[in-house]
DNA sequence: AATATTAACTTGAAGTTTCAAGTTGCTTAT
DNA sequence: ATAAGCAACTTGAAACTTCAAGTTAATATT
């Protein structure tokens, strides 16, 4: 009995469903204005720009698979196919692990550039799209709300009790 | 000079750092999440059971696509392929719409019937993932904040000015 | 009354993500 | 020391989304 509820179901009352609309319009649409904004100044969506963010602030901008995973918030099968992209186009080099088995990835200087040429303009994206919209009592809300929801979804590769 | 600010790059501060990476992990999981259970129940994404759920409370079931596309925040593009998906499954059904040019979709018993199945489910699942960790201040304030965002992008198909 | 424009889609190809099923090289227990 | 088990990936196919380029029918222009 995978989804019943216990009880007869509770659905949501008025509130919660303006929370829970407001909520999906942000989820559908913040996602789709920043892949439009970065694909046009850099030809990639925000997914594979946060990979390129993320390597670019790791001690010897390489890392791990599973660390880039776990910090952009993706499962390593589709890690895997977007380092295959990034590296075809040459932002990104896989590299036979120090350490054990398999591979880690590096910024490559050309990713460093053009992440240096395009971080601007995302970061005034996010401005305009975010902030510039909500006052610093917003901001606050906002940080405690998210963190509250943290951890929502249990790990898509994760493993199962 | 498209993503180019105008003065030199105003970066994120600490606070505005910690609600975006919040903001950006609630965007990236929650819709994983979402598919998830609703893939496990009902073999469709969460972008295909809003389509559904929007025609279910529509008029007579049935709705012209833009109007679907407008209430579920996707692009006609997808919309169409996503209707030849859920036709495809017997959920929904192409009608050479009574008034204009081209058509309407509407739902169809067996659409309704599996909505009915695992609309409890879903409702929970939106519980156990947003609701139960909000106290109701926490509900005004996401609903004040999504209120503040909206419109953020403008549309992706939409009329370039 | 032609013609141009626009709105509402449809279509196909290319790119991205998911899912299931491999590999491969550490660990750990036997 | 050897076999099981596991962790960290890789791979390929199918599903989904985006993008650019059509259609087609209403509407507005001349």
């Amino acid at each position: 009995m995978p989804g019943a509820p216990d009880g007869p179901t509770r659905w949501l009352d008025q509130d919660e469903m303006r929370a829970w609309l407001g909520l999906l319009g942000i989820v559908m649409e913040l996602p789709q204005a920043l892949d439009r904004q970065l694909r046009a100044e850099a030809g990639i969506g925000h997914a594979y720009y946060s990979i390129l963010a993320v390597l670019s602030s790791s001690p010897n901008q390489e890392s791990r698979l599973r660390d880039i995973a776990a910090l952009t918030g993706t499962s390593l099968s589709r890690l895997s196919h977007a380092i295959d992209a990034l590296q075809g186009k040459g932002w990104v080099l896989r590299q036979p692990s120090d350490d054990a088995r398999r591979s880690t990835a590096r910024l490559t200087p050309a990713g460093a550039a053009m992440l240096e040429r395009v971080a601007p303009g995302h970061v005034s994206e996010v401005r305009r799209l975010v902030f510039d919209r909500l006052d610093p009592q917003d901001v606050r809300h906002l940080a405690e709300i998210s963190a509250k929801l943290r951890s929502a979804g249990d790990r898509a590769d994760g493993p199962p009790p």
